[in-house]
DNA sequence: CGCTGGCAGTCGATAGCATCGAGTGCCAAC
DNA sequence: GTTGGCACTCGATGCTATCGACTGCCAGCG
């Protein structure tokens, strides 16, 4: 167990810490109103936090860091995401009232306001498609062999793929298959592709195949994967080694990585993941602040703020709290 | 002018700085067999070199630095581009001949192929869909009253945009839009909206202007800025400044400058681009290598690679005209 | 006249050294 | 349990000397 005013002197640490990025004294914390008590004793409990693995000393001589276990226990005990300022609270009312345009521009959009928020590189996932159907499926003709499958969905998601056909094939035939996958696949979902029986034209089911081939590949593979890094340059002033960045750097390239980072944190009911908490070796100097987001009381998505395992966590906390409701709430009366 | 001698001294100079990062001085440039004559002699010729603009001195008892001048001439005197080295070849090749999916993710995909050459971040844009024509419209219900606007173009992009509308509007009031849409406006292009006479229908009417509007407004600004910017954690080992790595990132992530970036220095028959000769002041220790690539005949866009100043240009330069080529190519059969 | 070796001079980088000071752990006293 | 006092550690800072990688200049050589 541990006392309130051992709670406090981490808490103190802790704050200072992110503030200043240097090893805190037992002096600057004994100053704090909060602790009020002689530096003497500030030490001894420190000692103690130390030997419990909440903070760390860089070498002798110097203050104390927190260890990721330390922020952890600090985030926990933030007790209300502590509010957001007024200005940036404006920003985000000022954003969404005016925010406009199609899913994908708004959540890339969403993840250049977060990151403005914070300062640090914001991350936005799109909604799997899994559960939602398919409202209109067509074929159009590109040139002689080559069409394309455009697949609209429920949720507003737009599905492409090229098909090449083996035979000329003109603008009856695919309106004749577009007709046809319309009829079998309107309200189905795309993960489970319908079978498509035979229309009775070898042209037609061709290109039926072939349409729901490739569209299954692009729904199945690549949409779940969808995500939006806002920022990015905004979080690299947080680190003082190139390599540090490049590694961070080379982690939010890969978008599946990126993806999955943010499905497994919200799936594991957290909001806040600590140093290695979410397991990606690379990012082991960040941490990860995120929320879902409901569309129509549905999860749809996530977002979430990328940062140094010392960032402002309550700041990050109102920010990301206050933009996934907002971007849940409009994205639900389109 | 420049005789011989000092301009192969320049090149030992300039290849020696990319490789080490080092001033380079008067000895090690004797030593090359290319130059043959002594450190003494050498030193005076740096001295003209630097008189003429073309090195610098960090300061008085280091060697020399190529100036951005020195880069140009470096760059304008490399014959050949040098061939990619064997391996890489190889790596363009298998790209390609296993390449498939859309353009979008062929050409996100490319970035990261080029970045993966040269080390450094790679920048591609896509086709502006100015002169393509409109090969469909449709209008798809999402709910009562929003719709979505999906237009696919003869090169294969698709625009969708949002649309609400005022009542309730039917599946069969949509139909009737998209008909209508359908027959004026298949085989316009998408910056001069074809004007779209009245239907006789009051709501489908409705529905058809303000498909046009936000398909117009989506198509007017949003597609000349697609760009696929792939590899920066590559590139930021090449700086030692974190607040160089952040003012390039930054950047980076405004897809508007790096697309007219890259048009720029191509509309001015340009290949390289080094430090300030692009006139966007953050990058000014960066350089640019680009090319377009051209689709049955016309210029679709161009691919880019961007690294610090001492960059490895000939293997850039190599790198980029055979991706820029090979790309055009496999783009061109689909 | 151009090239070269020699030479003095510059100046950053490195290392040794003393000093400073922030911060600690421990202990005796309150 | 808290506190002031005290010895101690050790990084940071600053100074000095040395080193060495350069340069520029000049006189001499082919």
């Amino acid at each position: 167990m541990m006392d309130e005013r051992r709670a406090a002197i981490l808490r103190a640490v802790v704050e200072e810490y992110i503030e200043t990025a240097q090893p805190v004294g037992s002096s600057r914390v004994a100053r704090l109103p909060a602790v009020a008590v002689s530096p003497a004793t500030v030490r001894h409990e420190m000692a103690v936090l130390e030997q419990d693995g909440y903070l760390r000393q860089p070498h002798t001589s110097a203050g104390r860091v927190p260890t990721d276990k330390g922020y952890r226990r600090f985030v926990d005990s933030l007790v209300s995401p502590g509010p957001l300022g007024a200005a940036q609270r404006h920003q985000v009312s000022a954003f969404f009232a005016e925010a406009h345009g199609a899913l994908e521009e708004m959540l890339a959009d969403t993840s250049r306001l977060l990151s403005g928020l914070t300062d640090y590189a914001a991350l936005v996932t799109g909604a799997p498609s899994d559960d939602a159907t398919i409202r209109s499926v067509q074929l159009v003709g590109l040139s002689d062999r080559v069409a394309l499958a455009v697949m609209v969905l429920s949720n507003g998601a737009v599905t492409k793929a090229h098909l090449e056909l083996d035979d000329d094939t003109g603008d009856a035939t695919l309106a004749a298959a577009t007709a046809h996958l319309s009829r079998w696949m309107i309200g189905t979902t795309p993960l489970a592709p319908a079978s498509v029986p035979s229309s009775g034209d070898a042209a037609v089911d061709q290109a039926s195949r072939r349409a729901v081939a490739v569209l299954g590949e692009v729904a199945g593979e690549g949409d779940p994967g969808q995500v939006f890094v806002g920022g990015t340059s905004r979080m690299v002033a947080a680190f003082d080694a190139v390599d540090s960045v490049r590694k961070v750097l080379g982690i939010l390239e890969q978008q599946y990585v990126v993806v999955s980072l943010l499905r497994d944190v919200v799936d594991r009911g957290q909001t806040v993941a600590i140093g290695v908490e979410h397991g990606v070796e690379p990012l082991a100097e960040c941490s990860v602040v995120v929320a879902p987001y409901q569309v129509e009381g549905e999860t749809a998505g996530a977002i979430g703020v990328l940062g140094p395992t010392r960032m402002h966590y309550s700041q990050a906390l109102a920010a990301v709290a206050m933009v996934s409701q907002r971007l849940g709430h409009r994205l639900s009366d389109n």
